[in-house]
DNA sequence: ATAAATACGGAGGATACCTCCGCTTATCAA
DNA sequence: TTGATAAGCGGAGGTATCCTCCGTATTTAT
């Protein structure tokens, strides 16, 4: 009936109502985020879940551990993009609708704000644990951009992302969305504008 | 002795202790912030200062009074560097030049980094003191470039300032000040690309 | 059914914010 | 100088949030 051995490595199946109340807390917390702001009281997440602090800062030690689960699909999801924009798109355009998608994801879900920015640099715990995944995504962008001879320029990959979130760091008024689009214009322009010396005649004019 | 009408509209001269208590606490502070951070309690620095937290708070009523007024100096040095710098330089690389020292800025005085982050679009009481001041100062450098035809895309004055903020809010490694640095090169890169037609013959490769 | 592991949950200590008000001190006029 | 009074001081204390700790309750596996 058991499908574990018994003995010193024994693993017991973990219980029902931790399983429960850790979905429950992440759905909830999901929700207040969204409504309330990442800065919330984590006890009024435990409170709405209907389950103790306590068992929140077990499921969760940190603020940051909880952002990190509620919102790390969406740093795959991004992952996923960014590979997925480099095999149907030129590097250069790759590049940009990426960082479109970027912004498209913190407009949308304004809580991911805070989280995405400390995932590109923020808080140590946070930036640990999925920064490296977006790193690697837009590195893979960039350097393929730069091996086609399309941008030349130096430039250290999250710093891309960490200027789109200055701007998306103040989503006052409605035009933020269009600040951070112009501004990724601009970067690719930039980045353009040091390339090496072109190698195959043609450069798509954008 | 008393150079003041007596009356209804009687101003006292302001009391010496508070005035000196005044001084301390400005100074208190920025020691406290710049070796605690700008998240230091308020306490701390009452503490520090020998008063007690009630004064700090009759004399600046939030940390971003507080903040204001201690950097608020920087502010306007900023400011006129800008207008030194307009007419000392070439247009683009006058721009360059404030960048710049808006790195060095945050760079120098670490905790300048909230403060100025507030003051380009944070905190609403924070950004109507100063943001005026800093929106003016980098819109009278862009709009001269874009008069001279060295730039021409459309771009927001302090979305320029954001993006390096976003870079700079992330002072890991030593190697942030070039990173900013790098940025603001691309950055200027990506507004020239853009420019309108040349209406004077010559224009001066960077 | 029972033992043992696991999880629950909230009381409570710690810290920080900010207000309020009785007491102190500086200023000004006489 | 002195007295009246405006101005300022400072910290006690109410509120809020964080986070830990541990006695109790529940679940699992035998």
């Amino acid at each position: 009936m058991n499908d574990r051995e018994a003995g010193p490595g024994l693993v017991r199946r973990p219980r029902a109502d931790a399983a429960r109340n850790r979905v429950r807390l992440m759905e909830v917390a999901k929700a207040t985020f969204t409504e309330l702001g990442a800065e919330v009281a984590l006890e009024e997440i435990a409170r709405r879940a209907g389950v103790g602090i306590g068992t929140l800062y077990r499921h969760f030690p940190t603020r940051d551990a909880l952002l990190t689960d509620v919102y790390g699909h969406a740093v795959e999801q991004l992952a996923e993009a960014a590979a997925r924009l480099s095999k149907t798109l030129a590097p250069v355009d790759a590049l940009r609708e990426w960082m479109r998608l970027f912004v498209d994801y913190i407009a949308t879900k304004q809580v991911m704000a805070p989280a995405l920015g400390a995932m590109v640099g923020g808080t140590a715990s946070l930036y640990a644990s999925s920064g490296p995944t977006i790193r690697t995504a837009i590195s893979q962008l960039i350097d393929r951009a730069v091996a086609h001879g399309d941008i030349g320029r130096d430039i250290e990959p999250l710093d891309l992302l960490r200027a789109i979130m200055g701007v998306a760091n103040v989503n006052n008024g409605p035009g933020w969305q269009d600040s951070a689009h112009r501004l990724i214009d601009i970067l690719i322009d930039g980045l353009r504008a040091q390339r090496p010396p072109v190698h195959h005649g043609t450069v798509r004019p954008r």
